[in-house]
DNA sequence: TAATAAAAAGATAAAAAACTCTTTTATTAC
DNA sequence: GTAATAAAAGAGTTTTTTATCTTTTTATTA
């Protein structure tokens, strides 16, 4: 479904918007240890995620990721894209280039639905909306 | 959401039940012709889905891959077990080993309904359905 | 029985994804 | 203006996935 950099990025999202509200700005190493991702990896996501404003950064003492007011109303859908690119909009689920509602694989009609609704998921939620439920309690981030 | 593979294997069952009927045995290199794959890495997958009776093989001159009666109940859930195992049923889309309903990722309630109708879907369409579908001519399986 | 056709198996290679390490640049505090 | 801190950038490694090449086994047919 999502790659790997992708899961990291959004929960990297969700973690940077519910800590920083408090905590201020986030260094990357504290980020990767509060979603338990490899420290290195998840500063290059970060960064690459910073780069197309979906999060903020600073550079030097005191500076990390943070997040701006109109940054919680980014979608996981943004997150998605920013990373994954449109595959999940344009891919066709056997992978076949020419896939269209004219042109149709077998699984086409089947899947349609339910990729509607996937996508429609992942545009309704916004960083905004988990951090809320995290702070409600019955949500969990980092478990394994 | 799929591997490379296990789009490979659904293409090649679909191709096999609908030709096979007609045409006897196919040899890995015409389903891979067939379907557009590389020939040795769809033969790989073949005797893969042959190994666990998906599809059935014989050697030698006039060998090849075809399918009995039973075969064409083989639903897609079927193959997708087969060639990617059950992440589909079982994975969290944050990927968190220890997310479930009790202990669940910000995601999960969101995700859970979509999961379910996915995997109704490919529990629900058989090998048989497709190629009563493409020989109806509206769908295609070769395209890029 | 020999030649042939085709799957099965094994080994290797290429490409992509995931992850790590090192150096540079910006910011702050002293 | 120097030292410390943390992101940014660049380069490199490892692992996984995808793909190819070669050999072996098995069945068929001439």
């Amino acid at each position: 479904m999502f790659s790997k950099s992708c899961e990291y990025a959004i929960k990297a999202m969700i973690f940077v918007a519910q800590k920083s509200k408090d905590e201020g700005r986030l260094s990357a190493k504290g980020i990767a240890k509060g979603i338990n991702a490899p420290e290195h990896f998840i500063a290059k996501i970060l960064q690459d995620l910073s780069r197309k404003k979906l999060v903020q950064s600073m550079k030097g003492p005191n500076g990390g990721f943070y997040m701006e007011k109109a940054d919680f109303k980014t979608s996981l859908a943004d997150i998605v894209k920013a990373i994954d690119g449109d595959k999940i909009y344009n891919g066709c689920v056997l992978g076949l280039k020419a896939c269209s509602q004219k042109n149709p694989c077998p699984v086409h009609n089947e899947y349609k639905e339910i990729k509607r609704n996937f996508i429609s998921m992942i545009e309704k939620n916004t960083i905004g909306n988990f951090t809320d439920k995290l702070n409600s309690g019955t949500y969990f981030l980092k478990n394994d």
